[in-house]
DNA sequence: CCAGACGTTGTT
DNA sequence: GTCTGG
DNA sequence: CCAGACGTTGTT
DNA sequence: GTCTGG
């Protein structure tokens, strides 16, 4: 499942990575817990009191009509970054803290569940990563795992993202990441993992013309295994207090890196 | 029809 | 809001 | 996910 | 033990 995770790209990297418009404004996250605020990119919402009245957002181009092929190099529609707080509030609720238990949806059935399925159609995100944590209990405690790519790289949870108004008219804007059955790396730690999207995805994912979520089936499914790895972390990240490079410090007495490929 | 729910995770 | 159960 | 709380009354 | 908050 995932329950924590890190984004230490920069922002440079980020824009660059999902080909934002704009820069986001970010310090590096060695520890992202539910309830926080998260950054996440989102098909470009219209604005509330623009002037300009954009016809129809792309609904009618065959680019976004047609499946995104080979790489992200081309968004079809464009992208922004918004800050989101991660537990997801559908815009129905009548009390907002059924947030803090909506960290996490499973995919295979989230077209179908009524506080995801409008969500599934209309309000997809990619939540931006480069690492989640995984817990395992042992004779001495749980140790803390950091999960993350091989050569440490950029990628994307899948996420849905709503919107709530309070009784007084705020705007509450919430998250939460998608599960499916875990490789045989994630295994190891639990029976659920975050749903992680290659670029070639992220178009499909992100265009709000999509709205049968079928559609995006083929990419409902665990990441490749060989191309992950997990380290053993120091337990200074089990509290969502701490944060810092000491979060991902190798776990004293092991330094061991543990992946695939070794026994 | 109205009332009431609406979700995930963990684990021996 | 929308679905399920009574 | 882990950490930390876990409760009520009165009253200005 | 179980729920809430971060």
């Amino acid at each position: 499942m995932c329950g924590r995770f890190t984004l230490r790209a920069t922002p440079e990297e980020v824009a660059n990575h999902f080909r934002l418009l704009d820069l986001p404004d970010f310090s590096p996250r060695y520890n992202i817990g539910p309830g926080q605020m998260v950054g996440i990119v989102r098909a470009q919402q219209a604005e509330p009191g623009a002037e300009e009245r954009t016809p129809e957002i792309n609904a009618a181009s065959p680019k976004s009509a047609s499946p995104a092929v080979g790489s992200d190099a081309e968004p079809a529609v464009k992208r922004e970054w918004a800050w989101v707080k991660w537990g997801l509030v559908p815009h129905w609720a009548e009390d907002p803290s059924v947030g803090n238990r909506l960290i996490n949806a499973r995919a295979e059935t989230v077209g179908t569940k009524p506080a995801f399925r409008t969500a599934a159609r209309y309000r997809r995100c990619l939540i931006p990563a480069d690492g989640f944590y995984e817990w395992k209990a042992s004779s001495r405690g749980k140790q803390p795992y950091l999960i993350r790519l091989r050569g440490d790289r950029l990628f994307a949870l899948a996420g849905l993202w709503d919107q709530w108004h309070s009784p007084t008219g705020e705007i509450l804007e919430t998250c939460t990441v998608l599960t499916v059955e875990p490789n045989p790396l994630v295994a190891r730690f639990h029976n659920r993992m975050p749903l992680i999207l290659p670029p070639e995805a992220y178009d499909l994912w992100l265009n709000p013309t999509i709205i049968q979520f079928d559609r995006l089936r083929e990419w409902i499914r665990p990441y490749p295994e060989d191309e992950m790895e997990a380290v053993a972390v120091s337990s200074y990240v089990n509290s969502t207090r701490h944060e810092g490079p000491r979060c991902v410090e190798p776990a004293a007495g092991t330094g061991t890196l543990f992946d695939n490929n070794s026994s």
